[in-house]
DNA sequence: CGTCTATTGAACGAATGAGTCCAATACCTT
DNA sequence: AAGGTATTGGACTCATTCGTTCAATAGACG
């Protein structure tokens, strides 16, 4: 019936519903949260039909722990990759290092980024075994790719780290600390000029703190705890 | 269990019920999120009827802002309380910003504070206007209480800031960097001895960065930190 | 060309939860 | 002691939404 005269519908083809479906599901669960999120709106905004969705992923669930797993995997694979491209010689040191970091924070600003942050933190309390994962397959790597990037810095006497790892987290936390505030928590686009001084005052700092001085002053760590630093001495 | 002894009736006397309900609103809310949290279970959760729940606060929402806005304006009265602690003199200047440092964490870690700080995140979609009043009231009193506390210790010589206010922000960064990882977004316990050696190692850095000499680049922060307000995107 | 699988639209059942109404009751004030 | 007010429990309305079912269809493939 309805001999329905071919054109005017949209393609009922094989696409690729799935990744189509993890976006918009993305997109939702980030708008709605994790319990005011319709599944229907969901399909709708993949352009797939509700029964679609559930042939996919089993259920409401299911699909809001792939969504996060799989956006910790893209969005960390790109922060990496940024990371991958600060220079080991020391030339400008600062420069790069504030180069890199807008690369990274601008992964974590992107729409995915915060979102992903967000909806971590939103639901960490009703799945909190899924943020562990999470951080296994993001926060961690790019952690430890900064830390080894560091850590060659300091071999090569450009930088004095007593432990690249500590030094890792304490310039990520420097030059994103602000990061909150400025976006109100990812709400509002950050004028890119208080994200570049953000930055800048944050790398300053983290130079400040462990750049090589032309000094003599190479003081030492007071009242260190014991922690195998992964980076020998110069 | 409530307080109040006796028979198998509850106390239906007016006692504070609105604190009792803003209290379980906190709980339910943090643990179901605002979309799945229901007002019956805040209401049990009070022991009070729901009735009275919707007598005091208008509605769900309207009860939500409330519990955000109440527990913001008590955690930094309380942090702020805590700052006021940290000692004018420079005698052990690291030893005193870690122990004000291990306050103010304290008071981030306590039930409320990550609670409600997963809970802004979790909604600041949603309610993004609330997210900004909750700042005022919390976020900005805090920064400026330490950005004071520095100032002086930076006025008397025993730190060398450019600008406080920068100074301020690094430092709440360096020692609560590392907090979401360390806690798992605020659902797992903190191992004391974790957080110590966190805040050593931000303190310490700090110290580097700001403690000795005047660095070699003591630029001030150019522009002003303005806010902006609800500005025109890009 | 004929078959098979993924997809579609639409409707359905069941459950859930916001917000309201009301008569009964406990506390506070005068 | 009397009267007013806040509170209570529970039932009720109404809307929403998960997850399912089913016949019809579009493209893939031998």
């Amino acid at each position: 019936m309805t001999a329905t005269t071919t054109s005017a519908a949209p393609p009922r083809g094989r696409i690729d519903k799935r990744a189509a479906i993890l976006g918009a599901a993305l997109r939702t669960f980030v708008q709605d949260g994790y319990g005011l999120a319709r599944v229907e709106r969901i399909a709708e905004l993949a352009g797939v039909a509700k029964p679609t969705v559930y042939n996919h992923f089993g259920d409401k669930e299911t699909l809001f722990r792939a969504v996060i797993l799989d956006g910790a995997q893209r969005t960390s694979d790109q922060i990496v990759a940024a990371l991958e491209t600060l220079p080991d010689d020391g030339a400008d040191l600062a420069g790069a290092l504030a180069r890199v970091a807008q690369k990274v924070i601008d992964c974590q600003l992107g729409e995915e980024g915060w979102s992903l942050q967000r909806l971590m933190y939103a639901e960490a309390a009703r799945f909190p075994d899924l943020f562990d994962d999470a951080l296994r397959r993001g926060g961690v790597r790019v952690h430890n790719a900064l830390a080894g990037r560091l850590a060659r810095l300091s071999n090569r006497g450009h930088l004095h780290l007593a432990d690249p790892d500590v030094a890792a987290g304490h310039l990520l936390a420097l030059v994103s600390g602000d990061l909150p505030v400025l976006s109100a928590l990812g709400t509002r686009k950050v004028a890119p000029d208080d994200l570049r001084r953000a930055i800048a005052a944050g790398v300053d700092t983290f130079m400040r703190a462990f750049a090589s001085g032309p000094g003599p002053s190479a003081q030492p760590v007071a009242g260190r705890r014991t922690r195998p630093a992964t980076g020998p001495p110069r």
